[in-house]
DNA sequence: CCGTACGGAGAACAGTTGTTGACTGCATGG
DNA sequence: CCATGCAGTCAACAACTGTTCTCCGTACGG
């Protein structure tokens, strides 16, 4: 199929990247349904009409860069929720994990959190569709422990859509007030400890299995 | 001040109107970011020039729309949330306000979901000091209860914004797939119901008021 | 009842946009 | 080694953008 090296599709995915990057940088002040393929090219520097050989539209590299900033996630997501130990073990893992991410790639964050709502159809449900696969993940490690006995494969997914959404709210939070990291992350924690106290007393209630 | 008919400020704030009916409609299908002056003075049928008259830019209309779109909404909160009676009765009231307000206004709450993490600054803010208010609203609701005794004011707080992000994000959920309200409004309640149980638990761990 | 202030229309401006077609240079594969 | 294919450039297009300045009609306040 394609040879290894490939001179010739190093370079176009190498100017690929830039159009991704350039993209993402943009993206920092405006949403993608008014990012222009001009503005893109302009700032990848090649010219606009090059942008055809890698991309259809400004929608399309939008799917594109959905696939970049979550595609990586699921096997961090994964070892961070499989933790084993108690839960406290675990919520100071998970939102390591998150200020961790957050500071590391805070354009690929800033562009999931403000297209997942975005004007872009498509695109939003490119990041729906990953979410859905978070959401799939979080509930298969929460459904091997022991406090999920008798629960409902319909109540284990609700319980991580909680987590899931709580995650992300607290990544779009540490984004705007970088200078709160500390009271923004001891609240998510505080957050996801009530919901595992919630979690180990649902089946208490009388219809709680319902 | 302003005399009561003002035959001349009543067209004024019908066009007005019409300008913020004409930018919610385009905005259904694109971001704030997106949205040209021109193309919501075609929608509402006024020449261009005539928007400075009403607003300095599309970023001033949308903090307008903030207003329009949130404002209205405080009482409404307030009485659903001071409910009285057992959970239960208080999560029903809860989610047949989101049910009925996503019902009767689908493009304001579209609006406030979409641009709340969009690309225009200003209003992202207009956003964020309204849903301040209203979780400080339902946090002072929380707290007249007799099971929030002994917590502290942050923790309160921080039970009030998992309440109100739960329900702007049912209310996303429930605009984008109208046909399963059904299913949304059951884990919504599900969701709130388990974590009414971690705040009825959360004073038995230790260190649970800390 | 008249002068004025104000909501709105119109024309014009320099820029920008997405997309097209024809062209160039070079890595590739036979 | 040569012919093909493909990444990238350039020029041009009609359409659209935000903003300014000038003008018009009329409700308003004295």
């Amino acid at each position: 199929m394609s040879h290894l090296p490939g001179v010739r599709q190093a370079r176009k995915q190498k100017t690929r990247q830039a159009l991704l990057d350039a993209a993402l940088e943009l993206l920092e002040g405006q949403s993608l349904s008014s990012l222009g393929l001009r503005e893109v090219t302009r700032a990848a520097g090649i010219a606009p009409t090059a942008f055809y050989r890698h991309f259809r539209s400004v929608e399309d590299l939008g799917v594109a860069l959905v696939e970049e900033a979550l595609g990586s996630l699921h096997p961090m997501i994964r070892t961070t929720v499989s933790t084993i130990g108690d839960g406290e073990e675990r919520i100071a893992r998970a939102i390591d994990l998150i200020v961790g991410h957050v500071d590391a790639y805070p354009a690929h964050v800033r562009f999931v959190t403000r297209e997942r709502h975005g004007g872009v159809r498509p695109v939003r449900e490119a990041i729906h569709g990953q979410l859905g696969l978070f959401t799939a993940e979080v509930a298969e490690a929460l459904a091997a422990d022991a406090v999920s006995a008798g629960w409902s494969r319909e109540d284990v997914l609700m319980l991580a859509q909680l987590y899931v959404d709580l995650m992300l709210g607290t990544a779009s939070l540490l984004l705007e007030g970088a200078r709160e990291w500390e009271r923004v992350s001891r609240v998510a924690a505080r957050q996801m400890r009530l919901i595992g106290i919630g979690r180990a007393h649902w089946l208490d209630q009388p219809d709680g299995g319902g």
